[in-house]
DNA sequence: CTTTAAACCTGCTGGC
DNA sequence: TGCCAGCAGGTTTAAA
């Protein structure tokens, strides 16, 4: 259950065993793909990465994979003639001579020209990336002051992809916790130094989710890799804890709901 | 224009 | 052990 961190760390396990590797099977399970799979053997792999929370592995014949994992989709990587433990609900497998890409549950998944995807409806309308390096303080700020998101409740922006591509639900509450500001507030009304604030939040928390593994069960199939910092831990602070004491304030930590999903806040922290 | 609600995808947990 | 309801960190669509 993804959110951007979670799936970058995805796509960067991902692209560890097959970057730079040619395709010796590639299976679909969905039959409009069937017509891709003799396409894609014995194509090399290019690269595989995250895009908010979508998935693209470039392959080299001009076609690339698609994917997104919404609430249940799992990539897991295996050693070549290592048997998954149930092939129930598998969907893609991408196969070289040294390992296995399984990718199992999800169903939006899509073979696309190079020169098309830019098209595709979902990254088409994908905002600047919490967790593309090319994005800065600057683009945060930018999208805080574009009329279509400054009128609007940071409640729901803070879910849009089109307004900051990675961000999801426990994100939301935790960016808004560390900025120290209500979730019904919208930017426009905010004075700069806080819209400040929270721009930092919103690269911030994000990109420390992914560092530290975020929400990510260890041992869920997916590599360790040196890159991230594993003494640490993230930790919630407010997702989650309701009831129990702010660790700023030791104000009671507050359920909600907002946008349809639920909240946590501080009512003391963020106002 | 924005917000809300429902629907859909599938899996897990807890209660009976 | 089995079944069902409820919930889930997502997204899209339609309605309000």
């Amino acid at each position: 259950m993804p959110e951007g961190p979670e799936i970058h760390r995805a796509a960067d396990s991902l692209s560890a065993v097959l970057t730079g590797r040619t395709l010796t099977r590639a299976w679909f399970a969905f039959p409009e793909l069937k017509p891709h799979e003799k396409r894609l053997r014995g194509r090399e792999v290019l690269g595989v990465e995250a895009r908010g929370k979508a998935i693209v592995t470039r392959f080299d014949n001009g076609w690339t994979l698609y994917s997104h994992n919404q609430l249940y989709g799992q990539w897991r990587v295996l050693c070549a003639g290592e048997e998954a433990k149930t092939t129930r609900s598998l969907r893609v497998a991408l196969e070289t001579d040294q390992h296995r890409a399984l990718l199992f549950s999800a169903s939006d998944v899509e073979l696309i020209r190079d020169e098309d995807l830019d098209q595709q409806p979902y990254l088409a309308r994908l905002g600047p990336d919490a967790l593309d390096p090319a994005t800065t303080h600057d683009d945060i700020r930018a999208q805080l002051i574009n009329p279509r998101f400054s009128g609007r409740s940071l409640a729901a922006l803070l879910l849009d992809q089109g307004f900051v591509a990675g961000m999801g639900n426990y994100l939301r509450a935790e960016v808004l916790f560390d900025a120290g500001i209500a979730a019904h507030h919208r930017p426009r009304d905010l004075d700069d130094d806080i819209r400040a604030r929270l721009a930092n939040a919103l690269l911030a928390i994000p990109r420390h989710s992914y560092r530290t593994r975020g929400v990510e069960r260890i041992g869920a199939g997916m590599r360790a890799d040196l890159q991230y910092d594993d003494g640490e831990r993230f930790r919630f602070r407010v997702f989650g804890r309701d009831g129990k004491p702010c660790e700023r304030c030791g104000t009671a930590i507050v359920r909600s709901e907002s946008a349809g999903r639920r909240l946590y806040c501080c009512p003391k922290c963020q106002q």
